[in-house]
DNA sequence: TATTTTTATTAGACTTGTCTAATTTCTAAT
DNA sequence: ATTAGAAATTAGACAAGTCTAATAAAAATA
């Protein structure tokens, strides 16, 4: 049984490990999960002697078989749970991943797979992101930063990086939400903002915003 | 902002202060804790200070207008989400509690009112205790112990007094749950056992049996 | 009333997860 | 190759909530 705080390094390290990055490194779990890179070190000792991560300096953090079934039957649940917020008690985009954030944590055999059958299936959740199957396989969408599109070209919204109400707040703002058409009517080099247009509005977002968001097409 | 043992305590007082005793003591709320009784001093300490309870010797704890609000909030949300287990994720009745055991710690404003309206705003839990309404209000129904009844009497089940899993099962197995009809056909002096018929089966069970199940007529 | 038993309380220790303040180890650049 | 800066690690402290053992207070009983 993993208490907690636990649970919330592994979703970290599991999140950490399917991005970009090279490696899993202290440095990088401690920002993701808002403690000191000390607090880090202990729990990786615990989770190692867990058998739920490997750790090596060079190469990072990596999660053993177990911890990877752990981290995405959390994951799963937290997708799950924001289904439902969303579609049943029609909480909006921005409500959401903090109530997820708490009940990812219940604790029951097959939580998961009845919440999962409730819900019909879903095969995302409401920030577009896909929800782990029981077997563990997990659909990759491919998808791009609004930051790698091209001036003309224009893309649909499949998905969001962040998920800071500040975040969502001002998506909501723009109009932006999963499925939302942009077009980028420019960039400007000077300091990577873009212009862009959502349902007929122009408006002029930061580089940190167009890294912030996923597209296609 | 209360931690989840705050809540616990918490709640354990408000349970303490609905029952019959004269006073909600130390040993008792250890007892309804499981925890030792010298952890309860240390957390009616904390609870004074922060204003949810008061504590005198001779009186016992006793809820703040504050702490009893925030006791029947989370005695609402544990009942609501019974409700949901059971009617939308198809759990049985001796499952639903120990999930809503950590649903009821879910933090967010207005959780309980979406909850009670997706649900159509139920009066009783699965377990056919009254669910608190959002501005506190608490009915009180009229009910009685199974061990009370008189041999002869024909009784309906209302709701259970104790939630184990034990319990839960020996019910199941009984074929009792709410709103069954028990009839008692014996009692035997010796032991203040009953002899009980339920859906044409003749069961004979202990008096801690009938101690634990309220009924009504 | 005196004594026994139960209940309440205090003191001190332990665990989990956190921190700050060193210190060590790497990495990268001169 | 040396050194500055970044990253990793250790050591020690702290808060929350728990425990055991000892003591004080209250209640029950002889």
């Amino acid at each position: 049984m993993e208490t907690l705080t636990e649970e919330n390094y592994l979703k970290a390290i599991f999140k950490l490990s399917q991005s970009d990055a090279d490696k899993v490194s202290p440095t990088s779990i401690a920002e993701e999960v808002e403690v000191n890179a000390a607090s880090v070190i202990d729990m990786i000792k615990k989770l190692r002697e867990k058998d739920l991560i490997t750790y090596e300096k060079k190469i990072g953090a990596e999660l053993t078989l177990k911890g990877r079934k752990l981290a995405l039957n959390i994951v799963r649940k937290h997708r799950l749970w924001e289904v439902f917020l969303y579609e049943k008690l029609k909480y909006s985009w921005d409500e959401i991943h903090e109530m997820a954030e708490q009940l990812e944590h219940i604790q029951h055999d097959d939580l998961a797979d009845r919440l999962d059958e409730f819900l019909n299936f879903p095969k995302f959740d409401p920030h577009g992101d896909p929800i782990p199957k029981a077997n563990g396989s997990f659909p990759k969408i491919s998808k791009v930063l609004l930051s790698q599109k091209q001036i003309g070209d224009d893309c649909r919204v499949v998905a969001i990086k962040d998920t800071s109400p500040d975040f969502l707040q001002y998506l909501k703002q723009l109009s932006i939400e999963i499925e939302s058409k942009i077009i980028i009517k420019d960039r400007i080099a000077f300091d990577n903002s873009l212009v862009i247009l959502v349902k007929g509005n122009l408006s002029s977002v930061s580089e940190k915003f167009a890294n912030s968001v996923f597209v296609k097409q």
